[in-house]
DNA sequence: TATAAAACAGACCGGTTGTCCTGTTTTGTC
DNA sequence: GACAAAACAGGACAACCGGTCTGTTTTATA
């Protein structure tokens, strides 16, 4: 009986990678609770059956972005770059100072998409609190491990490894949440200058490979 | 015309501290757009008409919680011991060892107050920015004072009292992130571990003025 | 090309949200 | 005790929310 007037575009995967990229954007924008579907579907564009066909429920969605995303952005920025550090604490505060530089940059702070989730759901549904913790996990896991080949290596002392990931990781959270607060990436060279690790300014890191991809998944978010 | 059934207690200044109470721990259970005034309203026993002559929108609500509550909170648990504290040092590590000894007895970890309504409402609103950002600004302030402080008095050398304040307040912040995430205590203390500020166990602080006090805003918050 | 399944479109609905409004009761002041 | 102002009670309401439902179109398979 109804007609229906627009043109039809089958695009599997393109449609729920738009609506994916809208909502991440979104959620890290203004928040779980705060971001309507009624907002996501007319920002990317998407009919409600649409994206009902691709995510049953809100929630769906949000672990989506959590499991495909935000996991994502997080082994992009920080894992990745320091396994392939030349030590666990130059890959540190190389990952800090790109992260600072771009948020001076871009001159606002929206946050760390983890965090910014993590405080927001992780009381709120099981699910998201396991999901986030996962990331958190391997985060810290990444850091420990590579503090532990630098020993085995000669290149670390008698550093804890887990204390010394957990202290990164909360530093680089903390100071984020400040800077957010204050709309202000100073906190993150205060921190990173208070952790005085010797090392002045090394390699600008430009070249090296990743750098281009982690470099998009910074400006997407307003920053990590 | 219409009966009024229920008998009147106008009690001034009780209505409206009780509405703060319930909303003040209900931002911090479920957050600011996770609680319907509704819900706040049935939890307080209180009509709509009376929660509107005190508080005219949610968003004036919220200001008053941020603004009598949690930065009263921020001051009872952080400022105040630590400028009480022998050194900043070693005030940093009390309230530390206080929050995570607390937090590991209630055995679950809501987060802390200030950074739970940070990440929410940082970017929602000018007004809630603000409110919060001073929040921060005061209990740096308080921390950095504390080192200066320490070094006129020849306890601490060369110190940068700014970068200090933010590297303390960074870590405790994300440390109670992570702990939230993972609902368990352990980055707390492995990020003072990590801190490495000799100190074994000194006094168990359990005696001196204000601890009561504080114990109980502790309490009522699941930690701060 | 027949056909089943997947990929969509778009209307619809019950419940909830924050806010406002009208009216009643209490309180303070002279 | 008169009276204005503050302190409440409680209903009303429009907007919106997330989810469902029916139906149409495309794609895959054979």
């Amino acid at each position: 009986m109804a007609r229906h007037a627009q043109k039809r575009i089958n695009d599997p995967e393109g449609m729920r990678r738009k609506v994916l990229d809208v909502a991440e954007e979104t959620f890290q924008a203004r928040g779980y609770h705060a971001s309507s579907l009624g907002d996501l579907m007319a920002a990317a564009g998407v009919s409600g059956g649409a994206l009902h066909h691709h995510f049953p429920t809100k929630k769906a969605l949000a672990l989506a972005v959590i499991e495909e995303r935000v996991a994502a952005a997080v082994d992009e920025t920080w894992i990745v770059p320091v396994k392939a550090a030349a030590s666990a604490r130059e890959g540190v505060r190389a990952v800090f100072e790109a992260v600072t530089a771009e948020l001076e940059q871009q001159g606002f702070v929206r946050g760390c998409p983890l965090n910014n989730l993590a405080h927001e759901l992780s009381l709120a549904d099981p699910d998201f609190r396991a999901a986030l913790a996962g990331i958190f996990t391997a985060w810290r896991k990444a850091i420990a491990g590579k503090i532990e080949a630098d020993q085995q290596a000669g290149r670390e002392r008698d550093t804890d490894p887990q204390r010394f990931a957990a202290l990164v990781i909360a530093t680089y959270s903390g100071a984020m949440s400040m800077a957010k607060t204050a709309q202000d990436a100073g906190p993150l060279r205060d921190c990173l200058a208070a952790l005085e690790w010797g090392a002045s300014q090394a390699a600008s890191s430009q070249g090296e490979p990743g750098a281009r991809r982690r470099r998009r998944v910074l400006r997407r978010y307003g920053t990590l």
